[in-house]
DNA sequence: TCGTTCATGTCACGCTGTGTCATCACCTTA
DNA sequence: TAAGGTGATGACACAGCGTGACATGAACGA
C-alpha cells in the first residue's frame, strides 16, 4: 500500500487539459486543477513553474534537435540538414498525433499567455539549432538565420499539416509538407539578386 | 493649477526604467514603480496591461512595417522588399538610438518574462508582415516563410548592431549590418543543391 | 530498530491584476 | 456664471498566482 496515489504528475496534466478544454485556460484555476487531481495547490506548483506549463511540460524538442545535429555527417550543407533535420522530426515525433496535437493547439491558440509561452518554447528550439550550427563551424550570421528559417519552416509546415481538412489517415504527411514550405523558402532566397 | 502633475505615463515608464535597473525587474514591484511616479498601483495598471509592458509600450514597428509594405511599389520581389523594408526602419527607427536601445536590452536580457514578451512582440510582427505579403498577393506559404525571414533579419542585424564594441559613433551602420545578414541569408541557399 | 529520504500537506503571505465607486479639476453649453 | 458632463485619478476590496517554512509519514537502507 502506497501512501499516495501514483502519477501525480500525470494526474495533474490530465485534470488540466481537460478543465481547460471544459472551461478555459484562462477561467480554470490551479486549485480546481489540483482538486480534480486530489492534490493540493502547493503540489502543481512543485511539479510546474507556473500555470502554462502543465501544458507544455515534456518537450524536448530542442534537446532532440541537438543531437540530430551532432550526429549528421560534417559536410552536409546548412540548408540539406535542415531538411534532413526536419523530416526525421515530422516523422518521429509529429506525425501519427495529429489529433493530439491539434487539440493542445486548439487550447493555446484560444488564449494570449499561452500564445506567448508557445514563441518560448519555439526560442529555445531556434536557439539549440543555432548552437548546433555554431558547433558545426558556421558563421554566426549564418547559423542564427538558419535557425530561425529552420524554425519558420517547421512552424508554418506544422500549421498547414493541422489545418488539412482531410482525416488524419489520407492527410498530406508532415514530412512532405515540410518539403513544400522548404521548396518555397528557396525559391525566396533565389528570388534575390545575388552579389 | 492642475490638479494631477503631467504626463503620468511617462512618469511611470522612467520610474520603472530607473527601478529595473537599480534592482532589477523581478525585484521591483508596481507599488513601489507607483510610488516613485507618485501615483497609486491602481493608476499604473490602466496605463500598463501588466509590469511587463511599461518597457515595451510605444513600439509601433508593425503598423509601421504594414505601412511600408502597403506603399511599396506591387511589382518588387518579395527579398528585395525585406531589404528595402529593413534598411528604412533601421535608418528612421533605430539609428541615432543606440545606448537607449542597449539599455533597453539588457533590462530584457536580464529577465525571462521580459524575453518571453519580446518574443511576443517579434511575433506581432511577423504576423503583420506577413498579412503585407498576402496582401500582396503572394502565395501563403511564402508570405508566412518570408514573414519570418524579415523578423530574423531584423534581429540578427540588431544584435550583431549592438554587439559592435566601437562606440555610437564610429559603430557599423544597422543599415549596413542588415545587408551583410540578407547577403548572409541568400547564401544560405547558394550551399543547397536545387532541383 | 533507527534514522534518512522524499513526496505531499498545511499555513502564511506578498504581489498581480481587476471591479467598483468616489472625487474633483477642466470643459462645455446655455 | 451656473449647471452639468467628462475624464483621469484615488480608495478599497478581492480573487488568484506563486513561494517560503515547517510538518507528516510511508518507504528504504543500515
Amino acid at each position: 500500500m502506497t501512501r499516495w496515489a501514483p502519477d501525480a504528475r500525470g494526474r495533474l496534466q490530465r485534470a488540466a487539459v481537460e478543465l481547460f478544454a471544459e472551461q478555459s485556460f484562462a477561467a480554470t484555476t490551479v486549485p480546481q486543477i489540483a482538486e480534480r487531481a486530489g492534490l493540493t495547490t502547493r503540489t502543481f506548483f512543485r511539479h510546474f513553474a507556473d500555470k502554462r506549463e502543465v501544458l507544455f511540460a515534456g518537450d524536448e524538442i530542442p534537446e532532440y534537435g541537438a543531437e540530430l545535429m551532432r550526429s549528421a555527417p560534417a559536410e552536409l550543407d546548412p540548408m540539406s540538414l535542415i531538411a534532413q533535420q526536419l523530416r526525421i522530426v515530422a516523422e518521429t515525433t509529429f506525425e501519427g498525433s495529429r489529433a493530439d496535437v491539434r487539440r493542445v493547439r486548439a487550447i493555446i491558440e484560444s488564449d494570449e499567455a499561452l500564445r506567448e509561452r508557445d514563441l518560448k518554447k519555439r526560442g529555445a528550439l531556434a536557439a539549440a539549432v543555432r548552437a548546433g550550427f555554431l558547433a558545426r563551424g558556421e558563421d554566426p550570421v549564418t547559423a542564427a538565420v538558419a535557425a530561425d528559417l529552420t524554425v519558420s519552416v517547421l512552424h508554418v509546415a506544422l500549421e498547414r499539416w493541422l489545418d488539412d481538412p482531410a482525416d488524419d489517415a489520407t492527410a498530406r504527411p508532415l514530412g512532405d509538407v515540410v518539403d513544400d514550405v522548404l521548396a518555397a523558402s528557396a525559391a525566396l532566397l533565389g528570388s534575390h539578386a545575388r552579389p
